[in-house]
DNA sequence: CCAAAGATCGTG
DNA sequence: ACGATCTTTGGG
């Protein structure tokens, strides 16, 4: 990387933002991510090289999921290269198909709280459906345009150049102050920043 | 084998 | 500020 060339994790996080991702019947346009630079980034899963993060040394866009606390489950995409390791972490998204469902995925809450629906990974990841069952989906694997596929996959690719906005990311302990965190600027589904209570101090 | 940490979230 | 809950990882 260069002071002119940004890593590509990170041009593939910005890229991910506007896109819409479908999980089990319910689909969701990507408010906020994280980009994690694998083997050269000390916060990423994939910076010591082990079996749970072999899968981000694959394809791109491929899925990683991991669960967080031993509670939630938390989806990337894997964007190479192979040899880095890197990933970016769909943080927030806003559902555009499928609230029903994702209410009820969520537990039940009312329509007028929809913007917290995707709001957070492990929400988002929740609102999707998604598990490790998932683990290793390809996203850009074509079944076809119908309202009958019921795995995970990205929507097309955005077009246009929405205002992004960004920061450390949430929750890292190592790499604290790394602004890696882009999110669409202004949009209500973003989640709140929280600092790792293990994080050195900002600076 | 055991202990500890963790890319979280909701509640108090 | 804290607890829930469990897998992965690293040390002895």
């Amino acid at each position: 990387m260069s002071a002119r060339t940004q890593p590509d994790v990170v041009r593939r996080a910005k890229a991910l933002l506007g896109r819409t991702i479908v999980g089990h019947g319910v689909s969701v346009r990507i408010t906020e991510v994280e980009a994690y630079g694998g083997c050269e980034d000390p916060a990423s899963h994939a910076f010591t090289r082990t079996p749970r993060s072999e899968i981000m040394y694959g394809p791109s866009y491929r899925l990683y999921v991991y669960r967080s606390y031993g509670i939630h489950f938390c989806a990337n995409v894997v964007t190479g290269p192979t040899e880095i390791g890197a990933a970016v972490l769909l943080r927030a998204g806003e559902v555009v198909e499928g609230h029903e469902l994702a209410r009820f995925r969520r537990g039940g809450t009312a329509p007028e709280r929809d913007v917290q629906l995707a709001r957070g990974p492990g929400n988002l990841a929740q609102a999707l459906g998604i598990t490790l069952d998932d683990l290793g989906t390809d996203l850009l694997a074509d079944h076809g345009s119908g309202p009958e596929f019921t795995g995970v996959r990205l929507g097309p690719e955005r077009r246009g150049r929405p205002r992004i906005a960004s920061g450390p990311r949430v929750g890292v302990s190592k790499a604290a102050d790394v602004p890696w965190r882009f999110w669409l600027d202004g949009d209500p589904t973003v989640s709140a920043y929280r600092r790792s209570p293990r994080a050195p101090t900002p600076g």
